[in-house]
DNA sequence: CAGTGGTCTAGACCACATA
DNA sequence: ATGTGGTCTAGACCACTGT
């Protein structure tokens, strides 16, 4: 669990901490001062930890008081930020079956070189997910990877989690994404894959996932029936 | 222009730079050091603003190599944060109309008291707008306002900017927000006032707004024609 | 007044990229 | 080896909050 960052222990350690009610909702963090002396480190270092704090909806710093803890049970949960799939389902406890559909080494066309940002024809997998929560199949991801960042991959990857593949087995180092909602006519292949319950149109998510490099690697739309569909974003004012 | 922060007017200068082309998209910014030298300050306070620009999407920064310019263009636009639907639309350079429906002083009701966390029976101003796009109504936005913390509110405010009103002339300070973007079916309110279209469903933007001491004094719901609704979120992944 | 957080500094050492 | 960014330090001064 020990990353090399002192000040990201200090944030998770502490995010622990309010996460497991030792320290109350309303109350407040002990002072900058206080940690100082507990991590036995300096200000600036500790100040890093709590803007992180702050960053993530888990403390509000007002000055000459202190930082208050933040209720994080009234937060739904922050889907904000780079957060998988699988990761999501989890944190909720949900029971949830993946689908692979299809799984092709492709070549880009048109359409999809603009979206990742390649020369045509450049070879690529084209992943197609069902995803089956609580019996009924709401969600259709369809993945496209670049081959030249991702050589190989097979039923079983995408079956699991294909980002926790990519970072923890491929070592791929995601830095951002841009992520663009909107609704959409449903197509034909969203109403043979999904149980559409009727409705004529899905919530689609697409996802534009860029490496350290800031080369995009990866494009994903995901596809939402329209009623189980929910996207939670906590987000600080910037002056 | 010049707020007080060293690190946060150097950001802003950056920032305008970038938009105005002066550093080109895929090109490095100046080093540190270097920046060091022109704004005249340490290194820490450039990395602050840096920092910034990396968290809102105009660099990334690679060790050892510099600080690389993306190309915001392609980035449609941040509308994570919290932005108004004016600041939006008017980013946007798009031809808008307000008209105000309602605006009245309530006491909030059970639903609306969980929602604000406030006390039942609160004095609250409920606002209701329709906002014309290019001809068409296509949001109908609905403000609860505590009265505690808006005293007073006017026609001519709420077909103007409430926020504009609030952090500038009201001199609140807005720190952070929550938003939960759904889909639900269109009330009878939405059918008369919106151009519906013929849609049956609506996307639902909700907003819970909270000031520096933390307690929430606006919540909205923003009621979207689905063929009209589009959010962007640019986000980093926090390892 | 004392205690809190907000900003800024000058310098140190490390890790990574490039030639 | 040099230059880049990443982390950490010890201390300074300021602004705000409470008593």
């Amino acid at each position: 669990m020990a990353t090399t960052n002192k000040y990201m222990n200090i944030f998770q350690e502490l995010s622990e901490e309010i996460k497991n009610g030792v320290f109350e909702p309303n109350s407040l963090l002990p002072s900058e001062h206080e940690l100082c002396e507990r991590f036995n480190t300096s200000r600036e270092t500790i100040r890093k930890a709590l803007t992180l704090l702050s960053q993530n909806g888990f403390i509000q710093k007002m000055q000459g008081k202190g930082s208050l803890v933040l209720d994080i049970s009234k937060m739904t949960f922050p889907v904000t930020g780079l957060v998988s799939f699988k990761e999501i389902q989890q944190s909720l406890g949900r029971d949830i079956q993946t689908t692979v559909h299809k799984l092709e080494l492709i070549e880009a066309e048109d359409w999809l070189s603009k979206q990742l940002e390649c020369p045509e024809h450049a070879l690529t997998w084209e992943v197609v997910r069902a995803r089956t929560i609580q019996g009924e199949r709401v969600i259709l991801d369809k993945d496209w990877l670049l081959q030249t960042t991702v050589p190989s991959l097979t039923e079983e990857i995408c079956a699991d989690s294909i980002y926790a593949y990519l970072e923890g087995q491929l070592g791929l180092n995601i830095s951002y994404a841009k992520k663009e909602i909107t609704v959409e006519p449903a197509t034909d292949e969203d109403r043979a894959l999904l149980d559409l319950d009727g409705y004529s149109h899905i919530v689609l998510v697409k996802n534009f996932v860029h490496l350290e490099d800031t080369s995009i690697f990866q494009y994903t739309e995901s596809r939402h029936r329209l009623d189980k569909f929910k996207f939670v974003d906590f987000a600080r004012r910037r002056k």
